[in-house]
DNA sequence: CTGTTAGCGCCTTCAT
DNA sequence: ATGAAGGCGCTAACAG
């Protein structure tokens, strides 16, 4: 299929008999120009229905004014959110989008890092693939200098800004709920250990339990490695402990969900047997009976505030300091766990 | 904040001591070089960390090998699944793909296109918005023979290929369902009229009805514009319908669990008091209690299946005569709706 | 086999 | 107030 043909400065030029660097003044409303040649042009573009070639644009002033994102996958509720929230955003500053996918595998992540980088984006947004686990592709974007930040799941070491949630904070809020509704053995389930967010959310875990004067106890930690497989074989590995914790705090919902289905259909009664607890608020925590207690993480609003820095960055609004913003969780109670004690 | 310095053919060239055309011919891998040349020229763009400017290569051959994607929100399950298909078939074939989506503003949706064309996107996947009710901006697309498919949300007298479910068919298969359970009374909840899919889906469900030698009546249909509200709404005034009917199809999921929700609030029992369906099926309906009998729609498939054909006709192995591609649904039959009769 | 030349569409001095 | 010329990085004739 051949494409159409667009209209360039050229054959505007041509129409009116005059030159092309007068076209590309007057549609840049230059000052220096009669205003009524001004009007003639860009009467004539319009009707002509003369679009911009940003990619010759691009190329003369070296910006494109398009920022690469790359995120797990785009189809999860939380990163649908935080994308939505860096397209909302970027789009309003003047700038495009590309999306990528790394779908969990960190050659694919670098691939879509290298082909970002042929298209000349401007900058970066990146939220790493659970298999990252060593980060020279990563340097080496910052050796070469292009700007980027790293949101979610990022790595501590490389020096440039990330937005994080709290992840200790929610992981103490849901851990010290589960305390306060009158649960002790509280078992924690992670994924994969070297995952950012598996570290973090277990130093939470622990910091609330020894609010309490309890320690880490090997058999009240467990690991999976996310799939659904795993996440039903670590449910029914925990249903049959004996004794079985009171409380189970999984690291993400879907691992909740997962739980939450196959304790259901053994019979188990939640919260009554066990009270169980997510983390990130996906919709379908909301649904599932019984609702899950879990923490509210704003993805949106993440991706807009990346953005926003990323993009104050490149215009030298801000300085290109790393920063380490932190946003906050919000405990969301509902009634997969034990109810409070009344006071 | 200043972006790092690509290396360009130009500084190979120079270090090399040859033309700048040589180390073009040599990265494509051109035959008429010498070997020997070739293989120095390679090994020093890897050494420079070469990347070609894919800016400049887009401008040259006058072909991006981006497509650009139009989707309603990114963030439903759905598309999101679509832009899933999109994007690995699109980067298996050597594309690279812009996502934008309109947040079902007929406004935003013009300003994407004319943004993708302006980055001068090599062809176009688009899924119309909810508001979209006139095609100036498509038809505009059509003149200016820039290659596109409509997917999903499509208009039927666009003369571009299409790729679509066969909603009839599912409407007709789940309405099918609710008759063979012994329902009589079925209403079907429909969003705004002008929507494609709510025409398409009352079509099958009245298909199906007549089949029974019922037809339609008009207490038995309801229209909300798809808001949550407005979704609340309808539940609450089916409820205080007297009689009630025996059985509700909704014409998407989340229509079906606003209605599931309110419901259950009120202590009305699904199936016994009402038999409820949806269509789509959205992860959320496998997890409601109870869950939700629904329709299915591979949307990965569907993405997969439109840039396939896209790309089919842009590289000339398809025609460019417009075809349209109707895939089948499939009944997922679950709680929500009273079981079948024994034989 | 390799270099020279021209040009993709646009912007920006430098002239006039 | 406008035009001419040069160049962004790359490819593709056209020469040799």
């Amino acid at each position: 299929m051949k494409k159409g043909h667009q209209v360039t400065m050229k054959e505007i030029a041509k129409k009116l008999g005059v030159s092309v660097s007068t076209i590309s003044r007057a549609l840049q409303d230059s000052p220096e120009l009669h205003p009524e040649t001004k009007r003639k042009i860009v009467e004539m573009a319009k009707e002509m229905n003369y679009q911009p070639n940003l990619l010759a644009q691009s190329l003369r002033i070296s910006r494109t004014k398009t920022l690469g994102v790359i995120v797990p996958e785009i189809i999860s509720h939380f990163f649908g959110s935080c994308v939505s929230g860096i397209q909302d955003t970027a789009n309003s500053r003047g700038y495009n989008v590309m999306i990528c996918q790394s779908n969990e595998s960190i050659e694919q992540e670098k691939a879509n890092i290298k082909s970002l980088v042929s298209s000349q984006v401007d900058g970066l947004l990146i939220s790493l693939s659970r298999e990252t686990n060593h980060y020279e592709h990563l340097y080496e974007l910052y050796d070469r200098e292009i700007p980027f930040v790293l949101f979610d799941r990022v790595n501590e070491d490389i020096p440039v800004s990330k937005i994080t949630f709290n992840d200790v904070g929610g992981a103490y809020q849901v851990t010290k709920y589960l305390l306060e509704t009158g649960c002790r053995r509280i078992m924690y389930v992670s994924g994969p250990e070297d995952l950012y967010i598996s570290k973090k959310r277990k130093e939470g875990y622990l910091r609330a339990l020894s609010e309490y004067g309890l320690g880490e106890e090997a058999d009240l930690i467990k690991i999976t490695d996310l799939t659904h497989e795993g996440n039903v074989r670590a449910a029914e590995e925990i249903a049959a402990m004996n004794p079985r914790p009171e409380a189970v705090f999984c690291m993400i919902d879907p691992l909740a969900v997962d739980v939450l289905t196959v304790w259901k259909s053994m019979g188990i009664k939640i919260p009554e047997d066990i009270s169980l607890a997510g983390f990130t608020n996906n919709p379908t925590s909301a649904v599932v009976e019984p609702p899950l207690t879990t923490v509210s993480q704003p993805g949106y609003e993440m991706g807009k505030l990346s953005v926003s820095h990323l993009l104050d960055q490149l215009d030298g609004v801000a300085s290109d300091d790393p920063i380490s913003i932190v946003l906050e969780t919000t405990l969301v109670p509902r009634k997969s766990t034990k109810p409070l004690p009344l006071k």
